[in-house]
DNA sequence: GTCTATATACAGATAGAC
DNA sequence: GTCTATCTGTATATAGAC
């Protein structure tokens, strides 16, 4: 890996786990094994590498993302397993802690060009997130966009949980999530009452 | 308005806003109006204020969750009010926010007072919930318990979703996965099939 | 309790030698 | 491309006058 990946790599970590001012670059130069000014020879100031961390984990999503629905199965046990690829990428990859970090808590003076990616990758999530909804047998009362919505609301829900539960308390909690979602969008059959 | 509420009540928006690394005593003693040395006649340190702060906003959630629930009327409606109510708490208060982010981001040094009293918090929000879902008719296909992992789940994204979504696109999402939430744990009828 | 003045440390950033 | 040396600004924190 050349320098500057090992600087970009770096600084993603640290701004995932001590936040953007939290950050020094001495400490990143440190961890690369240079010093300070040479940062300066691969990007043009900290705010310029933070840009970078943040097109950089835009992308490495994005291929997560399309790995995960890649490789699911069909309907409701291929959904299961995409979100759960997503929840584990976000609480587990240092690209995820990133991101959950920044499209919630956007430094002030970056918080335009982090939105702008980050509303970008949503829409992109979602021409990939609609067929596989589709593959699903809805109830009938409810729509392809709600059912749309509330998936993001879980997969929301469960990204923050991994932040500050343990690990089984997550496990658990999703499971339950996931089958009140699952009883709630899914055609229902007559089962008594 | 005491010097020392004036100093709490600025850091607690300042906090929520930039951070606590992106946060400096000297703003905050501007805004009060007076000089950053006086801070140190009411608090210990930088530290010693944002516990202080921690500790101010979880008096003020618990309160905030406890007049939601009294003043809900029963049942579904109930339980849609209160969260309703929590959820724009979250969104509007500064307290909500500083909740938010400090919960799913707390500053390393402190990352211990922070768990320890929100963690607390979480279990006094349990039993004030839990008869709450108690009065739902709950399908039998799911226990309380996952009744309500299921609603925090809810509550969480939703929570989220204020932070990077626009209010109208907020309020539809919310009521898509309030839908699709009843759905799931509603005792159901048989409506054909 | 509030202030001025100051100590100390470290941040981001640049100049210029090699 | 990396370094040493340095500039400049600002952070937390304290000493001591009023």
């Amino acid at each position: 890996m050349n320098t500057a990946d090992s600087i970009l790599q770096t600084a993603l970590s640290e701004f995932a786990e001590r936040g953007y001012s939290g950050t020094s670059l001495n400490t990143i130069a440190n961890e690369v094994g240079i010093k300070k000014p040479s940062i300066y020879n691969h990007f043009k100031n900290k705010e310029a590498l933070f840009e970078a961390v943040v097109k950089k984990v835009y992308v490495d999503y994005m291929q997560t993302l399309k790995i995960e629905i890649d490789k699911a199965p069909s309907a409701e046990a291929g959904l299961k397993s995409i979100l759960w690829g997503l929840a584990n990428y976000l609480s587990d990859a240092e690209e995820g802690k990133f991101y959950m970090r920044y499209i919630l808590f956007p430094p002030e003076a970056l918080a335009d060009v982090v939105n702008r990616t980050f509303m970008q990758f949503e829409e992109d999530c979602n021409k990939l997130f609609l067929p596989v909804i589709n593959r699903l047998e809805l109830s009938p009362d409810v729509t392809d966009e709600e059912a749309l919505d509330a998936l993001y609301c879980l997969l929301d829900g469960w990204t923050v949980q991994t932040l500050y539960y343990s690990h089984d308390i997550v496990l658990r909690k999703r499971e339950a999530s996931w089958k009140v979602f699952m009883e709630g969008v899914s055609r229902k059959e007559s089962k008594g009452s």
